[in-house]
Formats: structure tokens, C-alpha cells, sequence
DNA sequence: GTTCCTGCAAAAGCTTTGCAGAAGA
DNA sequence: TCTTCTGCAAAGCTTTTGCAGGAAC
């Protein structure tokens, strides 16, 4: 992948949306791990550098990227949301051992049904769920 | 489809889970309303009838038949559950206009992936949005 | 009598809102 | 200066837990 990083400032910038020390630092947390983090994990991972950082700034943040289209919330029978940064067709697998959420490719326009040929569809989501090899082997 | 009340009702006595008058409204309820209902929108709607409904009861009662197996529960990009007692593979639409939820059918056995291969996969998820028919034609 | 079910009240957890002060243009 | 961003505190919601009273067997 191309610089994932880079390409989100570029399209911040684009959008007139400022960034400030904070925001930087999340969206660089949200390039650097694709592992659909939540808030929680944000705050938690980015409050030793950033001392004063509230959890609001980080909701804030993320609402802010939501709204600009640059993330996706994705909820998987956990009553916490989960910060996607990667747009393209994929799944999300959620082992149910750890606790980690995977991506895996799907072909989004083969899935589609004659159910639904009247309806506008503007987003598509696969989740699965199940243990993830590495919990297998144990 | 055959009497789903019937069937759900059966399956309950089969594993021996007693079924008080509350948990008989309650899978009524589910086996009428196949558009997904909220915690909030079984009480509200059995209240006027069991005018000393608990809300904790609604849960505990789904608490029961989610550990039997009897329904599921769906949560798509809103902070509320939403519970499913028909487990065929389906997936769930959600409107965003009118927030109803339809089914439609999709084949989940060729939804794969290679990616998955050593991943052990215990639950299929297909949650689509947009608009529907009815909102498309306002 | 023993077990399970109900439902009030309170707590817990995630998210949002109000607002004052700080930072940036 | 004027606007925007930050973050504390408090509120809002959904869901869970503790527990006492009640029903069923």
C-alpha cells in the first residue's frame, strides 16, 4: 500500500480541515493499525505522548473524519465502535478468542441480490466472526 | 413459512426453558415482527398489554434465547440491538431514511474467501444500507 | 420448600453535549 | 480579533447487575 499516511493529510488538506498536533497523531495511529481500533484504544495508546489529550478530542476527531468520508464505523456485536481507515472491498473477521478484527478480500459487487433490485444500496459490510488461526493453535 | 410462534415455542420446551407469560409475548412478538425489533420496541409495544413489563425482563428474555440459539443478535451502525429469530442465510438492509431493516437472501456458502482459509468461521454477517423502495419514492 | 422468574433500582459503559479557555489564522 | 479546536464535567442512552418478592412445580 502507497503511503497510507500521506494520503489521508492529502485529503484532509483538501478539505480545508485543519490539523492540529492532535488530530495528526490519530489519523497517523489510524494508518499505522488497520486492526479497526476503538476509541478506547486511540486514547489509551496516544495519552503517554500526548498527556492532556481527552477522550472527546478523540471522538470529536473521528466525527470529523466520518463526516469528510475518510472512515467508516464498523460495529460487530460489541457496544463499542470500531474506526476503519481502508475503504476498499473487504470484510471485517472478528475472532472471538482475542478479540482482534481482521480484513479479508471480497468481491462486493458479486454480492448483491435480486431481492434488493429496487433499493438504493450505498454501503456494503460483511462481518464474520469465528477464531483466527494464531487462536487455533493453542 | 410455517407457524415460526409454533416452531419457537417447541424449540424452547425442547430445551426445557419455561415459558412464563412474559417470554410467551416476547417470542410472539419476534415471530410477528420480522423487521428486527429494538429492545425498546418490544416493550413499548407489549406494555399496554402486560402493563408491569420490565424492560429487564425484555432483556433477560433475550438474554435466554440468544444463549439457546434462538435468535441472533444484529447491531448495524446504531448504538441498539436488534435481535433476528429467522437464522436461514439472509442479510439484513437497513433503510436510513425510514431505519426499517428487510431481509434478503444471499447465498452465504459461496461467500468466502481465501484469505479466510485457516480461519475458523462460526458466524456470516451481510449488513447492507441505503434506501428502500418505499423512501426512494418520496 | 426449592427453584426459577420478574422487575425495581442502581450501576456500568460508550457516546454526546455544553461551555470556557487555549490555540491558530 | 475572530474563528476553530481542545478537553473537563455533566448528561444521555443502552445494557447489565444486585436483590427482594413472587410464581411455579
Amino acid at each position: 500500500m502507497a503511503d497510507l499516511f500521506l494520503m489521508l493529510k492529502e485529503e484532509l488538506k483538501k478539505r480545508n480541515i485543519s490539523l492540529s498536533y492532535q488530530r495528526l497523531k490519530i489519523v497517523e495511529y489510524l494508518a499505522q493499525h488497520l486492526c479497526h481500533p476503538t476509541v478506547e484504544q486511540i486514547y489509551t495508546h496516544l495519552v503517554p505522548s500526548i498527556p492532556t489529550l481527552s477522550k472527546t478530542t478523540v471522538y470529536n476527531t473521528l466525527r470529523v473524519l466520518l463526516d469528510a468520508g475518510l472512515v467508516r464505523v464498523i460495529e460487530i456485536e460489541d457496544h463499542e465502535s470500531r474506526y476503519d481507515v481502508v475503504m476498499e472491498g473487504h470484510g471485517h473477521f472478528k475472532c472471538e478468542s482475542c478479540g482482534c478484527i481482521y480484513n479479508f478480500h471480497v468481491d462486493m459487487d458479486a454480492l448483491s441480490s435480486e431481492d434488493l433490485k429496487l433499493f438504493e444500496i450505498k454501503e456494503k459490510n460483511v462481518y464474520f466472526s469465528g477464531v483466527c488461526p494464531h487462536c487455533r493453535n493453542k
